[in-house]
DNA sequence: ACTATCCGTTAGAAATCACTTACGGTTAGT
DNA sequence: ACTAACCGTAAGTGATTTCTAACGGATAGT
């Protein structure tokens, strides 16, 4: 689970995003996420799916309601991905300015 | 451009993921990239052009060839968003956390 | 028990995506 | 000029995605 194909694709949907980043705020059940959006119940319900699986949010049942909070996993290997990169990125670009400033 | 739904979508397909890494190694030019990958080289040069309008790529003529290079724009993006969330995340899982000890 | 509320899942439709093939344009070399 | 190499774009196809509507299961309250 949580691989970095689960999680990109997860994040690549703007509703999903949204999702996400309202549970950033604080736990939340998915009538109350769906309220504030423009798409059905159902939608948010597989949209929190994608997420979970993704391992960027959990959920809990409490009563008839299922309260999703934020999953660290995700957001971790996320970041873990972008330190991967971000020094190499940086050298990569520095020395592709070098090479252009020497006709 | 360089907006958040552009920049993950980017990231999303594996193959444009794939792409982008090499390109951190060093610049290359389309051709070569096509070789290393399982697509043709037309569906290199779309991909490119995806990574280009989302910042994570930049390409400079050189004779025929074009030679595709790291902008770090979009991964100052990237980082940007992942910043803004980063404390509030761990915070709010936390804070879940707490709550979850006591009945 | 009965009812109301909350939720996940299924099925199907519309839209989007990634790919290949074919084509045309530009540059370097002879 | 002519040729070869390199690349972007257009067109078309099959697969994937996102959504709604409908259904059924589980829980709380009366």
């Amino acid at each position: 689970m949580a691989n970095q194909n689960q999680l990109f694709a997860a994040l690549a949907d703007p509703t999903r995003r949204q999702v996400f980043e309202r549970l950033i705020a604080g736990p939340a059940a998915v009538g109350e996420l769906a309220r504030g959006l423009p798409v059905s119940r159902p939608a948010v319900s597989q949209h929190l799916k994608v997420l979970k699986e993704a391992g960027l949010v959990a959920d809990r049942a409490h009563g008839t309601r299922r309260i999703y909070h934020i999953d660290p996993h995700g957001l971790g290997a996320l970041r873990a991905w972008l330190d991967q990169f971000w020094g190499n990125a940086l050298a990569a670009f520095q020395a592709e300015l070098e090479k252009e400033q020497e006709p």
